[in-house]
DNA sequence: TGGAAAAATGAAAAAGTTTTCATAAATAGC
DNA sequence: GCTATTTATGAAAACTTTTTCATTTTTCCA
């Protein structure tokens, strides 16, 4: 091991000097400290400093896929918020592979730089899911179950929100109701779908295939799902979208052929991303309760990073419905 | 300082054990183990450890007013996308003063945890620009321009952004064209605005200030906007917005009132966010070129990083204009 | 230019930590 | 149950770093 001794051999100093170099202390010609650091780069010395036993970084990696999409911007900004209160900082990662990242460094980073992970992507989840476990490092998986696997999970229960919104529109009135989804391997696509069906099941109206269309989460495919909606000529007075992106781009294909949102047509949609409250008409949207899901993911985390034993845990949350003005009564 | 003979004392064994603990050597039982670490974490002992000199954190804080905004959400995955090509990752700060987070703990943040620091927000910017210069921390602004302080800046033309949008509809034959422009306390607000008159002045045409109204960089307030210049009964054939939450919303309020885009006002924006290319029609708008912003920002972080005594610089680079579905030829 | 004050430095003392070594306690093997 | 071996421990030696203190060098000012 290089010690100081060596340094000031090599810096032609004394052992003070480069002990006061390393340390800031006054009294060093600059001349002299720029000898000092000189030797201690060309030796690769390192000084010794105080560090706390167990260090911790106070930083909690955020996965996931693309923060330019408004959702996961949306959530970025509420675990924030939430890992500010516990005074962590998030540090960010997008995960969808269109960023050439070298990958290793994913796994670096959670394995030495963070206290924990909230993982909302799914690239690469099984991997990183075994080395956290090998490497005891907390994690989170947010909006993703990773079945016979003992991990901590938050999630919301997209059936009920699915279901949520179509009974709102059946309260409404409305008995042809429209639903776009999005890929169909996706489980929130199909958890959404489902509580579509079970609500009209539920209030004895028939689930009919040719109002189902399959999107794939942007505005474009919604706007294009609206579309063959449309052309193909379906009778219906509302729609249900998986989410706001694809609720907003059926919107603005309808708008575009006259029809009214809400005056003709209702439109539920699904997250509550901020253009949501914004747009005109509002959006009545199935909110992603991003505030409770942020403290719980954070509680979770705390929890594990402050006594590594803690057994992981499942939180399934309810969304509620955000009532705006894209829905309204069926007209007689 | 707490040093290693005041744990033996408390923890009632030998100094050599206590090291050996530290260092986790063999041959400690783990009741004495046990005992002292008790003993370390009450005093709140610190031993020394071996570290480089210039401990590299590898971390860039960014600071962005809301990554729920998708403006900011873009900026982020580019700023993102750029740091993790240098191996480094980005710490997001929210800070728009919604989050009550604790001032105090964004300056311990800059100053003691990150190798530098992308401001792309106005709060507080003046005492971060003063501690970040004395502390030494690497600070790039963006987006801003901080007179009479000799900073690293990168900004981009907003004259030129929204003169080239103009002269794009003024050579698709548009004369009368409105005008959205953010709130008039913001520099780049009252820049785009200017680079819109310039561009008339150049061809020609008159600037009509019944023809300008103020947004709040909101699609509600482009929405409104429109409304107002619809109820006043303005003619016009185009419009520019001065950014595209804005061009999104006056583009809704037309729909709803039959009134086509493109074919019967064409309608610019500024920014390009990730919608804005996924809406329909697509929107046509200054774009704001994140990805060499991004690599630029980097640059001169990385320079001050690896030397500090780089002068600052500003950059500012030029926005291109996406045409794309909004705008059209004026009809006859 | 002379001399006082401030800055810079190294030797050595002091402080802090690790390692060695001798020894005691616990465990295993027979 | 008795020795041999491993495990565990503290005192002291060895090592590393910081601090003190005396001395030299530089700077500043009359």
């Amino acid at each position: 091991m290089v010690n100081i001794k060596e340094v000031a051999k090599r810096a032609n100093t004394s052992i003070a000097t480069v002990s006061r170099v390393i340390n800031n202390s006054s009294n060093v010609k600059e001349e002299t400290r720029q000898k000092v650091l000189k030797a201690i780069k060309e030796l690769n010395y390192q000084p010794l400093t105080r560090q706390p036993v167990v260090r911790e970084n106070q930083f909690i990696g955020l996965v996931v896929p693309d923060v330019s999409n408004p959702f996961f911007g949306k959530m970025a900004r509420g675990l924030a918020d939430a890992a500010g209160k516990f005074g962590y900082s998030i540090i960010l990662c997008n995960i969808d592979g269109i960023c050439g990242g070298e990958d290793d460094y994913l796994l670096d980073l959670i394995e030495n730089r963070v206290d924990g992970v909230i993982y909302a992507s799914s690239h690469r989840i099984r991997e990183v899911i075994k080395r956290a476990k090998q490497k005891k490092v907390p994690l989170v998986m947010l909006d993703r179950e990773i079945k016979y696997t003992d991990i901590n999970t938050v999630t919301i229960d997209n059936n009920y929100g699915a279901f949520l919104a179509t009974e709102h529109l059946i309260s409404l009135g409305h008995k042809k109701i429209a639903f776009i989804g999005g890929p169909k391997n996706f489980q929130i696509s199909e958890q959404r779908r489902i509580g579509y069906e079970k609500a009209l099941e539920k209030y004895g109206l028939s689930y009919d295939e040719e109002l189902v269309y399959a999107g794939i989460f942007t505005m474009e495919s919604g706007f294009k799902a609206m579309k063959r909606l449309l052309e193909d000529k379906k009778n219906f007075s509302a729609l249900i979208a998986a989410n706001d992106l694809m609720a907003i781009g059926a919107i603005n294909c309808l708008s575009q052929h006259g029809i009214s949102v809400p005056d003709d047509v209702s439109v539920v949609g699904f997250d509550d991303i901020s253009i949501a409250s914004t747009m005109e008409p509002k959006l009545t949207t199935v909110a992603y309760p991003i505030e409770r899901i942020s403290e719980r993911s954070l509680e979770l985390l705390m929890k594990q990073i402050s006594n590594e034993d803690v057994s992981p845990e499942k939180i399934t949350l309810f969304p509620k419905l955000a009532v705006r003005g894209s829905t309204k009564s069926l007209k007689e």
